[in-house]
RNA sequence: GUCCCCAUCGUCUAGCGGCCUAGGACAUCGGCCUCUCACGCCGAAAACAGGGGUUCGAGUCCCCUUGGGGACGCCA
């Protein structure tokens, strides 16, 4: 079993071999000898069969805007871990900013979610719908003692923040209510509950990505639970949901690891287990900061716009953070087969866009050509700004083994098929007008007769046509070929000038050199 | 500021004390191929942040420094 970069590796009793298991929280291990003496070797057997289906994940996004490429790596990390061991991985929407929370922000990132490929099980957890119980949680916690009321204003606590800041002190609830009375409760004052939490020793975290790390309680000062409003906070909204949908794993942004300490006194207050923490480094942008608005596009539904497959983004997004040896193009299948936690790196990766473009390229010459001309037909209609017909669909899937292979996105594959569907004459750019000198237009007239001859019009039979034409003429047949694309595509640029004519059609192309040479010399 | 995390080519990474004269991929730069563009092929340049330990041996373990990131809400 691969174990790399991992302080909390566990040692069987003879001290190999070592064993990483994500189901360690949820699950005896029987350590079975084989062999006997000081060469036997121990085997690790889960007492349980259904072991590997114990494990549920979650993604948990704040329907706040559309889903980014951050989350995107999240949700997949959840995804294939709860895959890779045939378990579950939900949804919850974390929707009790009631604010910044939208409905079309709900949808963009079921959407985005549903383009990148990755399914949820049962259906998804909204999470203000669950504050009553949220509240229930807190009253228990309440009557055992381990949270308390808090009768402190939010102007109070303005004050004593403000006043921390200009003694230069990093401010802390100071706990003033918490061995108070609560007779001694200002009149007219909504409280507010908050965690008794342990003020000495050290809350610690065995996190499957980062190790052991330990916080001091000192740091962590009684966390809110219940507004003053009543309605609960995120902290506690997590823990208990995150119990109550029996989250074994949390995946998650390492910009949570603090939190995952003060979950963790939450839990402990509430006698429960806490979920395995793996808490993944960010993804920065090209400067190293953490990826944002500045970076340019972040939003998923950006690269879909632009014509990014699915496959690339999630292969590129995976490849951020993870590895698995020198494997660089991975299939949803082996991505799910290999994924797990001890291979996700510590240090934060950043977005390269560049790279995004090769997966790309590479995903969009690996599919086959109908699947690709249907992704491709809406981005050609809109450039045509017309629906595109069943007969130019048609054409487009036959001339998508050419323009595939020099195309990054399907955006780029749409323009460079534009030259298929243009109405005659064609718009010729001025670069191919300037290919289209005096003695270029003579001899694509000299060759109008010997096309007009050809019997099969296909790909070898104009090459082998053109080529003697060339040779006839003792040029080279770049001095035919260059003209002969600027007629028939308007560019300079095209995929190679038989196949083009092939596409076109002997009339099509015959059309389009006689606007050329008669708009020259009428 | 306090706490936490991180540190291998420009970028993503391999590396789990001897297989490392540090490997792969992207990007870059040459060359070949060639009707343009692209593909493909061949080749080049390119990294263990610095300093101390531990060890017969350190990219790998420990400490410090430096640099980067994150968290410090009655936001999520």
């Amino acid at each position: 079993m691969r174990r790399k970069r991992h302080s909390s590796g566990y040692a069987d009793p003879a001290g190999q071999p070592r064993l990483r298991h994500p189901i360690r929280h949820t699950t005896t291990i029987t350590m079975i000898r084989i062999g006997s003496g000081s060469r036997a070797v121990w085997w690790a057997c889960y007492a349980a069969t259904d072991a590997f289906m114990n494990v549920v994940t979650r993604f948990a996004p704040s329907p706040t805007g559309t889903l980014h490429i951050g989350g995107a790596r999240t949700a997949l990390f959840n995804w294939l871990y709860a895959r890779h061991w045939h378990g579950t991985f939900r949804l919850r929407i974390e929707d009790t900013d009631r604010k910044r929370s939208t409905q079309e922000s709900v949808e963009a990132i079921f959407d985005a979610l549903d383009w990148l490929g990755i399914d949820w099980n049962g259906e998804p957890v909204f999470q203000f719908a669950r504050s009553a119980r949220h509240q229930e949680v807190a009253r228990t916690l309440l009557e055992s003692g381990h949270a308390y009321r808090c009768y402190m204003t939010s102007e109070e606590l303005q004050h004593s923040r403000k006043r921390a800041r200009d003694e230069g002190r990093i401010w802390r609830y100071d706990g003033t209510w918490r061995d108070r009375d609560a007779c001694n409760a200002p009149q007219g004052v909504a409280p507010a509950i908050r965690l008794k939490a342990p003020r000495e020793g050290y809350t610690v975290i065995d996190d499957h990505v980062q190790g052991h790390v330990a916080i001091a309680n000192a740091e962590l000062d009684d966390m809110v639970l219940l507004r003053a409003d009543g309605t609960p906070t995120y902290m506690l909204s997590v823990v208990v949901d995150d119990h109550d949908m029996g989250v074994t794993h949390v995946i998650r942004g390492d910009e949570h690891l603090v939190n995952a300490a003060r979950q963790s006194q939450i839990y402990q207050a509430l006698g429960w287990t806490a979920p395995g923490f793996a808490h993944i480094p960010l993804i920065h942008g090209a400067d190293g900061t953490r990826l944002s608005k500045r970076h340019g596009a972040t939003g998923v539904e950006h690269y879909r716009e632009e014509g990014y497959l699915a496959d690339a983004l999630v292969n590129h997004l995976l490849r951020l953070g993870w590895s698995h040896g020198d494997e660089e193009v991975i299939s949803r299948e082996n991505a799910v087969q290999w994924f797990d936690l001890p291979a996700i790196g510590k240090s934060p990766a950043r977005f390269d866009p560049e790279r995004l473009s090769t997966f790309n390229r590479l995903y969009i010459r690996n599919t086959d050509d109908t699947t690709l001309a249907c992704l491709t037909t809406s981005h050609v209609a809109s450039r045509l700004a017309r629906k595109v017909d069943d007969e130019e669909a048609a054409l487009l899937v036959k001339a998508m083994p050419v323009l595939k292979e020099r195309s990054k996105t399907l955006a780029e594959l749409a323009q460079n098929s534009l030259f298929l569907f243009h109405a005659r004459p064609l718009v010729i750019e001025p670069k191919a007008a300037k290919v289209l000198d005096g003695d270029a237009l003579l001899r694509l007239a000299d060759l109008v007769p010997r096309l007009n001859r050809l019997e099969a019009w296909d790909e070898t039979s104009l090459e082998l046509c053109v080529r003697a034409f060339s040779e006839e003429c003792l040029i080279s047949l770049g001095k035919v070929a260059q003209p002969l694309r600027a007629a028939l595509t308007g560019s300079t640029v095209s995929p190679p000038i038989f196949d083009v004519m092939a596409l076109l059609g002997r009339d099509e192309c015959l059309a389009r050199i006689k606007d050329i040479t008669q708009a020259a010399c009428p």
